[in-house]
DNA sequence: CTTGCTCCTCTAGTCGCTAGAGGAATTAGG
DNA sequence: CCTAATTCCTCTAGCGACTAGAGGAGCAAG
């Protein structure tokens, strides 16, 4: 079944991967090590082009690598059932909108700091009194989750 | 000026700020350095704590350490003009706009994949499917930014 | 005076790469 | 056939913003 043999450049240049991350995946166990040629260079099979789209897909919805990982084990047993991969892809989506509804809380605090903005001098400046006096703001984002989320 | 005198565990407690945190910022110097009590321990002032209430603010709101070190200086400055404050808070509120137009794309692609799903066999999972065949979803995400930001 | 809490410093780990050193192998051109 | 450019190899270290843990010292209450 793996009919081409790809250099890892060309595995890059195809996937759009970059090449230090693709050696990065195999690292981390989540891309076979390929054969090599004698020279000791990896030599991809189509198979494995397959599984980086896949893997890069993945990485730019968001996933991280270990939900990769699971997802990636899932395809490789296709008898089983789809509830987990829809498990995981549900957990992202709540992610994704978590995100987006702190994000908007955000924004309308920073558009709220940026507009009352009178363009004078910092002693009268609405965006350092802003965030020096916390309770000047809607202040709601001031919870208990982390300030800054990876994604 | 300096009125009370805090222990850094009290500092965290008002402050909301964690205890390793706290010393991690004056470790990167956005904290200075406060003085010690006999015994070697941290003793912090009232302006040590409106400083870190503004630090963690604008973490809040997402700001980099470096330009909460500009944000902060530009307090300390209260003199000069306005226009730099504002440049780093529209700048940051661009940032949260792409970021919330970049996860709303992603949204609907994590949509269409669960709500495809027949929740049968992995063999069949629109999940899967969709992440294995980038040609099968609205391929508008894989442009040429990097995956996955940090905010 | 002991118990338990807080504090101290220091190092290393997190995540997902990215950068760079130093060297070997391949490929294109002359 | 030789050289130069390119690609590849491994390895270590760095990014941002913390977090975790070791190992030890101080301090307040009973």
């Amino acid at each position: 079944m793996t009919i081409g043999a790809f250099t890892i450049g060309e595995a890059a240049r195809v996937s759009g991967v970059k090449v230090p991350t693709i050696r990065y995946y195999e690292s981390i166990g989540l891309l076979p090590s390929p054969p090599r040629t004698e020279g000791g260079r990896r030599a991809y099979g189509d198979a494995d082009l397959s599984r980086l789209a896949f893997i890069r897909h993945a990485r730019e919805l968001g996933f991280e690598i270990e939900a990769i990982r699971a997802l990636l084990q899932l395809q490789d047993e296709p008898a089983q059932s789809c509830a987990a991969a829809d498990a995981i892809a549900r957990h992202r989506l709540e992610e994704v909108e978590r995100r987006i509804a702190s994000l908007t809380a955000l924004k309308v605090e920073l558009e709220r700091m940026v507009e009352g903005c009178s363009h004078g001098r910092v002693d009268r400046c609405r965006v350092i009194e802003t965030l020096a006096d916390h309770s000047r703001c809607g202040h709601d984002h001031g919870g208990n989750e982390s300030a800054v989320p990876r994604n």
